[in-house]
This record gives C-alpha cells, structure tokens and sequence, in this order.
RNA sequence: GGAGAGAUGGCCGAGUGGCUUAAGGCGCACGCUUGGAAAGCGUGUGUACGUUAAUAGCGUACCCAGGGUUCGAAUCCCUGUCUCUCCGCCA
C-alpha cells in the first residue's frame, strides 16, 4: 500500500519506479482522483456539521415542547445531499486504495535496473562451488537409490509435487530446522514462535499475498489460507499495534511448513522437491524503525548466510534487480547455494526489506519517544527453505558410492551419524 | 456441534434515542506544594482524514466490523467477527 500523500508529492518519481518495474504509469489518475476526493470531503463535512448542528436545536426544541417541524425538513434535504457526497467519496476512495493495493513496492535506489533475473547482480561468493572427480548426481537420484526419498508414494497419497522421506533423510530434514531454529535463537537474537498455518484474509492482504497472489495459495472451505511462508503470521501479528519503540527492532523467527499452488509453474524442476506443493521452512522476520531497516536488512542477510557457511555449502548472494523483485519488496537479496549434481546455483533464501509497505497495510506502527506514530519497516527472510537446504547438503556432501557424508554441525542432531548409506 | 452471556478510551467502568462535548475512577505526563519524597491540589492525556506553512489552531469521523431505521444512534434493527461460560465430541 502506497501514501497518497507521498504520491501527490512527486508524482513523477513515483511512476520512475513503476517503469522499472516494466509497469504503466499511474500516478495523474490517482492524484486527479485524491482533488476530487478532498474536495467532496470537504462538502461533505459541511453537511456533517450542519446536521449535528440541527440536530442539537431539534432536541432542544423538543424538550421544551416547541414547533421544530422546520428544521426536521431541512434535516431531510440534507440527509439526501449527504448520501450522494458520501457515495462519490467512497467510489473515490474505492477506486483509488483497488489500485494502490495492487501497486508493488516503491525500488530502493541501490536496485540495479534490468526486467529479468539476467540483470540480477552478484555481490559476493562463499566458498569453492564443489566439484567432484565422478559424476555428481541429483538429489533425487540419491535419496530414490538410498530407498530414502520416495516421490511414488507421495503421489499415491497426494499428487505431484510432493514427497516421503524417511529414515535418515527425514531425520535430517528434521535436524536441520533444528539446527537453523538453535542458530537464531541462541546466536542471532530471533525469538522462537510457533504460528498458525492457517490464517485468515486480513494476514494474507497485510503481508501483500493478497489480492494479487491469492491464485498461488490454497484456501480451505472455510475461507481460510493455508501460509505460502510463516512470513505471513509472523508480520501481521503486529498488525494494528501501535508498539513502544523501546521493544525494536522486533526478531521472530519460525520453523513452518509451507503451502504453494505452484500455479504456472507447470513444467518447471518438476523432478525432485525443489518446488514442492508443501515444503518446511525457518522464517526471519523483523520489526524495525525505518532509521534500522537497512542494516537489518544486512544483519538478517548475513544470519542466513552463516547457516550455510556452518553446513559448508558454497553459495553466492544476488541483489534482484527492478523487473525481478518481489511486489512487496524495496529491495531483496537471494542466497543461491551450489547444487553440484545440477551444476547451477539454485534460490534457497530471499531476505527482503519491504519497508513500510506491509506496515501501511496492516496498520502497524511504532512511537518514538515522545512523537507521533510512524509505520515501522518489516523486513523477512528464509533462513532457511529446509528442503532446498537438504537437497544441497545431499548435493554437496555425497560420495562417489552414493553415501552421504552428514555436515559436522547436523551430527549432533542426528545421533552422531557421519554418513547416509 | 448445541445453549447462553458479552465486546465502550492505555486499563477499569457508567451510559435503553437529543440535557454525552462519552460520567467517574486508575494509570501516565507536566505544574504547584516540599529540604527531598509521599500524600494533596491543578492542568493535560487517543487515532484517522480534511483544512493549513505548521507535528499551531479549526472541522469531520471513530464506543468490535459492515449495513439499516431516524431530523438526530454508543443507545433501536439486521448481518458478520471475536471473547467468555455450560453441554457434547476430541489429540
């Protein structure tokens, strides 16, 4: 969600951004749209005024038993007035939040321009990406020859775009959310939170899923959605709090299993779990002032990165350019770890500073002292996607005999266990 | 799933159509008082939008949300959401 007022400024600044993001200009409808309002506002609390103003002397008439057949009249003419002042500001009003509700985030200037992931730019390498004297094989080749990682049975239970682990596998899954979970609790200073999956329309509009993303989700009969990422509980439980700044910045992390459609994504890494229907994830989320938000967006960056660093996995981090950052990001940096059985760098965080765009739409601010309340900056990251990080922990961590040796730190988790198989 | 009760400001709480500009209390802030504190006294104490150079004033709206009745709604009517109590079922 956008500030009119903020729009009505610098109009043209405004549709700068949009052309970034290869989308048509906006802004002389809304502000056009914004006079209009303001001036039927105007009227229309003319009216307001007088009616209270009516209303008062017919009471006081009445009570002394006087004529005050008069004034109801007037009452009635300006009832009717008022409902066609009040129906133009809702229309305007209506028509104006439509469009800025489906308008993606404000670019932070330090994102390069470019429409595609071709234009992304690297910032930095971790590590050596693992190259291996025989032939690297898939995850899912792995886990399938293990007896491990069963996608037959999935789809007899569930479709495609799902999967069994089982044995150690499962109990890796299960030792790397904790050991991410243990990271950024004891090390990085988030909050463990354990969160609904199911969440109703208000979270999902909040955290900007909703309206544009609503055919990526899944809802219940109920009319419930089940979270594409614990991102969406974790924001909107501060939505319509105003909080003490004295309590920011604000670190919540989850470990959740998500829910994506996947729609339109037919025909993509359809082998293996790296797009599942459902899949686990550790969330990052934090409540920030906006004087913070952009070092946070580094800190949380970086406590991403550091788990991948511990599990030795090579990876790089990418700053998204205009065309393929998120709808409510400012700016965004994925972490793309080295899969080397597919020989390419694959997605497997994305850490976001959405600044106030998600707060505007959930109404969640902060006072600083003595001041007004100011929307706050919400920022999210994965740290990590638990299964893309299984898969390249299965990936970087395999042998030429198609066992697994199991990352020094996840040992611990897993009663010692050094290798798979 | 069934039955009932409720939702008022930061908190408690009064309020069954106009005399409410939401009483009163608590909390908080500032001031007076004091050697200092407490007590006491006084003043103030939300959010949004409009207007404006203004975070000064002024105006409008907001008593869970959305509709309706009325000259006039915290108050009456309808729908929804949430909370609590009891019963049933249940990991």
């Amino acid at each position: 969600m956008h500030d009119i007022r903020a729009l009505r400024a610098d109009p043209a600044a405004f549709d700068a951004d949009l052309a970034r993001r290869g989308m048509d200009p906006v802004a002389q409808q809304l502000v056009s749209w914004d006079e209009e309002r303001r001036q039927v506002q105007t009227a229309l609390q003319e009216k307001q005024a007088r009616r209270k103003a009516l209303a008062r002397e017919i009471g006081g008439l009445k009570r002394t038993g006087e004529d005050s057949s008069a004034l109801e009249a007037e009452g009635i003419e300006i009832r009717a007035e008022m409902e066609i002042l009040e129906r133009r500001v809702a229309d305007l009003e209506g028509q104006t939040a439509e469009i800025l509700a489906s308008l993606p985030n404000r670019l932070d200037a330090s994102v390069p321009d470019g429409l595609d992931e071709a234009a992304n730019v690297v910032q930095h390498v971790w590590g050596t990406p693992k190259e291996f004297s025989f032939t690297a094989r898939q995850h899912f080749e792995l886990g399938e020859a293990l007896g491990l990682m069963d996608f037959g049975t999935a789809s007899k239970l569930s479709g495609a775009r799902f999967v069994v682990l089982c044995g150690a596998l499962a109990r890796m899954a299960r030792a790397l959310g904790q050991f991410m979970l243990d990271q950024h609790t004891d090390e990085n200073g988030y909050v463990e939170t354990q969160v609904p999956v199911l969440v109703n329309d208000a979270a999902m509009y909040g955290t900007d899923k909703l309206p544009k993303f609503a055919d990526q989700s899944f809802r219940t009969e109920d009319g419930r959605w089940l979270i594409p990422t614990a991102e969406v509980p974790l924001t909107a439980s501060i939505a319509g709090d105003i909080l003490d700044a004295l309590t920011l910045p604000r670190r919540m992390t989850a470990l959740s299993q998500c829910f994506r459609s996947e729609a339109g994504s037919a025909g993509r890494d359809v082998r293996g779990m790296l797009r599942q229907h459902q899949f686990e994830k550790v969330e990052m989320v934090s409540v920030t002032t906006p004087e913070e938000s952009e070092d946070e967006h580094e800190r949380m960056t970086r406590c991403a990165e550091k788990i991948l660093e511990k599990l030795g996995v090579s990876y790089r981090r990418v700053l998204l350019c205009a065309g393929d950052t998120g709808f409510g990001a400012a700016k965004t940096f994925d972490l793309e770890a080295w899969l080397p059985g597919q020989a390419a760098w694959r997605e497997i965080s994305s850490c976001s500073n959405t600044r106030d765009f998600q707060a505007r739409r959930m109404n969640a601010r902060f006072r600083p002292q003595g001041g007004a309340p100011a929307f706050v900056h919400t920022l999210n990251g994965s740290g990590l996607a638990v299964g893309r990080t299984l898969i390249a922990v299965m990936e970087n961590g395999q042998n030429e005999d198609g066992s697994i040796t199991v990352p020094e730190v996840l040992r611990p988790y897993m009663g010692g266990l050094e290798r798979i198989g």
